[in-house]
DNA sequence: AAAGTGGTTATCATATATGATAACCAGTAA
DNA sequence: TTACTGGTTATCATATATGATAACCACTTT
């Protein structure tokens, strides 16, 4: 898999999971306290996450880091 | 858990799965085409690595990105 | 002794993720 | 119409991850 897939892949999932909990993009934005701009930036695959910020979504979207990473 | 918990956590996952395909952090790093000295970083726990990092090093250990973040 | 292996730490320059702001679009409600 | 919600894109400053180098330690081998 090349790198800006995986970054896409990530972003789909994120997105996948934050609409399976029915909460908008400017919601989990908000309990991760960051803007919008950036969820949208992040579930369009547009940058390399840290950890720190996988964290932050997970937290706010009560899963594990594992989850995101499911069949990646 | 705190976020620098989580960093050391990555660190010691990484070194427990290199350690057991019987690799040294040297011989890691080059398959990553880092130096051993941010291998050494990392495994210490003292870097909020990117996705991207991860990635090279799952690559190099010939593991899913999953396999990091197993009971995390 | 000298050289090699495995690992750590400090330091630096450079690339880039993050956080923020603003402008914008489409759809819906008042 | 106006206002609100949900989302996208561009841009910027600042913080920091990465990549690299060097010095160092302990241990083993020659």
């Amino acid at each position: 898999m090349k790198i800006n897939d995986l970054y896409i892949a990530i972003g789909n999932r994120i997105k996948y999971l934050r609409e399976e909990k029915g909460i908008s993009q400017q919601d989990l934005a908000a309990r991760c306290d960051f803007e919008k701009s950036n969820m949208s930036r992040i579930e369009a695959g547009k940058t390399n996450l840290t950890i720190k910020t996988v964290y932050k979504i997970c937290s706010a979207l009560n899963i594990k880091i594992s989850d995101i990473f499911y069949d990646i």
